[in-house]
DNA sequence: CATTAGCACTCGACGGTGGTGAGTGCTAAC
DNA sequence: GTTAGCACTCACCACCGTCGAGTGCTAATG
């Protein structure tokens, strides 16, 4: 499609627009050392490049920007496929692997720290998702006469809980009888047939021992929520206020409208989950560039997203937000070498699974 | 140390500049009905107020603008003290604490959101905080050969949860062993002084039972930060971005300063606690005008915060942080109200302990 | 003596104007 | 196919005058 000088013009051009933020002239690119072209010749070949569709211009007497389709061009066919950090870069992912972590969660949440830090772009992080958990424990605690505390282990070693109040029917020794139930023949069970499974052991009891079983599953329907299935799994982000270092940030209701969008974790949630089939298995990018994001406030903004898996089985992504400008060649081999060690650190995790 | 007409004045500025963010003018006071004057009389009068650094002049030709310590004095002097909500906010507060709460955590986060809903400014809830909570459970559950989950559960009803690794000269059964004795004997025990005893115990049984009781420790230092009680208390903010709307922050680079400051919670969290000792007890809001607060980025923000309690010990505190031009008459009542309903709240869970 | 009308003055906001320079497209020559 | 030359475009900026809101001061008024 595109002959090899072509492709090394538009490479120039993304890169340098990449790092001024300001429209490429011919002359600028012409005077780079490793092409002897004159600048007219440039400017013959950028007319082509934007009649094609690969470049924009701001206005008539400006330099040429890459246009939505000249990034798409580069990342798929410029872009050298073997990953190329930095040594800094490397040593800064090192260490946030080998700090101590004491609990799961702050892993994700420290992967989005300091993914936001090294890159200067927003980074977002969704939190190990229970794919295929099994029931591990059931406890519940009484606090008082008549509430208590639900404690869901599952086989990954994720803890939910939720505070529930009893009906006066219910006493907590009935409560305790079913826990002993549940513990003894539902362990293992997927989490997501837990409320089912549940009910059907309700069932039996009732017919032998509980008066008023539509109490119990008023009960039932209270501690359900902590089974995880249906719980969004959580995000964290990181440098969000980064969005504002960016020049085509500098307008106030441009940046208005993407920082809101990412006040609202489940649309995030939507976006990040929302990633193509051949991009979930593999810690390889998939990359969404402006308008290629569904989502509206995402129109001048790239999303390089990153599944990281357990035994094979995707359980978290990560991603990074920033304007459409980005610096690609950095981001997309930082963002598989961190899913990937992601994938490592959580697989010794789950490995009682 | 102000006449009646002077305060009336300076009541009218500020409640005009509030609603307008413009400088006020002469004119458009004299204009008001309700006092009779020119705009000339109210020129001297402002002159005045100006001399004793009540107002301030943008440039010369500008209307007036309330000082810091202008703000101060409306506040502390010309503020109707009885709260007076509109039947609006009213019933918004009411629907926010009879909607049905599955979980302690998302009333405090819902606060966020409806505080910040409310009133388009930013609003920081510190989420109940541990201060007289005691140890109710210690449970330990088993995920591989080699780690488990530890679950603490306090009196109050919160659960922490961390995960550890044993050292290989640990069994699960001496585990068990241990986590038996601490159900037994440490039940009620105060979250702060729990590790120091449950280190006795351990004593206690090394000197009969386990050979390596370094390694005892070096595992109890891994559920340590379960016990919450360094942990700091969770923030949950509301509408950060509403900061973005605020005229006084169209400059990005102010908007950057303060969205950063709330994208570090741990700042926030000592500059809530950072309460007047005569502001703790009760819901009387605290206000912390522009350099009132000592926090660099906060120099232009006034923060408002009101503590919530449980049986008479603070436990959490709201806040709203937003422009020193606020929406004072509104703010205050809507806090002192929604810090008492999050108060009564909080004490129908707190009641086991 | 407090109040007020009148007036000169100040200063930011706004809009128009012309110069500058980066960058382009086109054409003709190599 | 490549390039030098040239006319052209257009954002940016500095400058300038106008406009109007608002002030401070002064002198007149009840």
């Amino acid at each position: 499609m595109l002959n090899d000088r072509q492709k090394m013009i538009l490479r120039m051009i993304v890169d340098d627009y990449v790092l001024t933020a300001e429209p490429v002239g011919s002359r600028s690119i012409s005077k780079r050392p490793d092409l002897g072209l004159s600048a007219a010749t440039i400017r013959n070949e950028m007319a082509d490049l934007e009649e094609l569709g690969f470049l924009e211009q701001p206005h008539a007497s400006a330099g040429r920007v890459p246009s939505q389709q000249g990034y798409r061009y580069y990342v798929d066919h410029l872009l050298a496929t073997d990953s190329n950090l930095s040594t800094d870069d490397l040593s800064m992912i090192k260490s946030l692997f080998t700090e101590k972590i004491d609990e799961m969660e702050r892993i994700a949440q420290q992967t989005a720290v300091v993914l936001s830090g090294m890159t200067q772009y927003t980074s977002v992080v969704l939190g190990p998702q229970v794919y295929d958990t099994r029931l591990r424990s059931l406890q519940i605690i009484s606090l008082s006469e008549h509430s208590a505390v639900v404690i869901v282990v599952t086989s990954s070693g994720q803890v939910h809980n939720r505070t529930v109040t009893f009906p006066d029917g219910i006493s907590m020794a009935e409560v305790n009888r079913l826990v002993t139930i549940v513990n003894e023949r539902l362990q293992g069970t997927p989490m997501y047939k837990l409320r089912s499974r549940m009910l059907e052991e309700i069932m039996r009891e009732v017919s032998r021992n509980v008066d008023d079983y539509e109490e119990a599953i008023r009960m039932l329907d209270q501690i359900t929520p902590a089974f995880g299935a249906d719980e969004e799994a959580k995000v964290y982000l990181g440098g969000t206020t980064n969005m504002l270092l960016q020049p085509e940030f500098q307008d106030i209701h441009k940046a208005q409208h993407v920082l809101s969008w990412l006040e609202h974790h489940e649309r995030v949630v939507e976006a990040l989950k929302a990633v193509p089939r051949d991009r979930v298995f593999g810690e390889i990018p998939s990359i969404r560039i402006g308008g290629e994001n569904q989502v509206d406030p995402l129109q001048d903004c790239t999303l390089i997203t990153s599944t990281y898996h357990v035994a094979g089985v995707p359980v978290g992504v990560i991603g990074i937000v920033g304007p459409t400008r980005m610096e690609y060649a950095r981001v997309i081999p930082l963002l598989r070498h961190v899913s990937k060690g992601l994938s490592e650190i959580y697989s010794k995790f789950y490995k009682g699974s």
